[in-house]
DNA sequence: CACATTTCTTGCCATTTGGCAAGTGCTGGC
DNA sequence: GCCAGCACTTGCCAAATGGCAAGAAATGTG
């Protein structure tokens, strides 16, 4: 992807002008990922802004029984970076991998504070992305809580098939709280006994 | 609560100077609940970021089929307020609710925008708000993956002791994502069956 | 205080989901 | 192109959790 093409994606996703989309796209540095290359790992300290122009990634932690358990999946014009780590500067507990080769533009913590203090608009399409994590992930929680694992699965394939198409599924299993042998059951579709 | 009070609250929950906190605090309205009283209601557009000093709150959803969910619980100490509905301005799907009298100070979105623009260090503050709700989140996303809904018990009985004081335990069941049936089994210790 | 209402518990059984292990099939590297 | 290693499926059964309904306990209200 072009900087002009990030920079009309910055206009798109955050009422930013043309004019300072170009300025604030200029700071960013190009990074690619090939396949199962790692854009953080649990233990550092998270400290890349990244803006997936193409591929598809995940975020994964391990559990207590050392259990890989995936807890997002990210498509092309998603900001992915582990938001605890990267806001408050400590160890992340979770790996960041890409699971297609990548490609997107990055920015640092600094880079991103010191646009966040000069530029208001980028302020608020900062606070987008924090605030439209946060309601995926309350949505995914009162999933998890009321409905069945048959319609999780169901919804998730109506409403992002394209995770379908790139993880394997047990990355799928985990990241809907269910186990691989329980998702393939619900795939076949008859019921299991 | 004094003002005063409501000053050193700000000085440390997020680096504020004494001086700027006393400014910052100058801008809030004093408010106070009764038990059960709404300080959000589904359909309603959330307008107050509230600090809560004393009492107990939650928030709640209804799913499909008209069962009250809580999502969260809030003491004294947190901001209580719809992220997605707040920011964003839309319709809120969730009611926040008083379960004890309780006493606070709140902020409208345009003051709090007015805030965010003219003071850094409140910007930080409402960032790291932000932050500290989506890590909790997720770590409550992971404990429901990975953990039998006996630990998800013990484990709040232990961290979050206050919640067992004040809510009812409907509400802890449906906020662990368990029915009050299974809640009661487990507090009872003994395997079911 | 007495009543109505709500919350909580418990027994019985159903349903959902998981664990294990064997088998099949796919894939990637040499 | 072959082999090794994953990924996925499936049968068997076990464990976890839920649904319902009755009763006990707690709570709010006049």
């Amino acid at each position: 992807m072009t900087r002009e093409n990030l920079t009309l994606f910055l206009q798109h996703s955050g009422h930013i002008s043309a004019q300072q989309a170009a300025e604030i796209a200029s700071g960013f540095k190009e990074r690619t990922l090939d396949r199962n290359e790692f854009l953080l790992h649990a233990g550092r300290v998270s400290d890349e802004y990244f803006f997936l122009t193409t591929g598809f990634m995940r975020a994964f932690a391990y559990d207590v029984d050392g259990n890989d358990v995936t807890t997002g999946f990210y498509a092309g014009g998603q900001v992915v970076f582990e938001v605890a780590s990267f806001f408050n500067r400590t160890t992340s507990s979770e790996y960041i991998q890409a699971l297609t080769p990548c490609e997107g533009w990055c920015l640092t913590h600094k880079q991103l504070n010191e646009l966040f203090h000069a530029r208001m608009e980028f302020r608020e399409f900062g606070r987008s992305v924090l605030v439209r994590g946060f309601a995926a992930l309350k949505g995914r929680m009162l999933a998890m809580i009321t409905e069945s694992a048959t319609v999780r699965y169901e919804s998730l394939l109506k409403a992002n098939p394209e995770i379908l198409w790139h993880a394997p599924l047990k990355y799928v299993a985990s990241y809907l709280g269910i186990t691989n042998t329980s998702l393939s059951r619900i795939r076949k579709g008859t019921p299991h006994h």
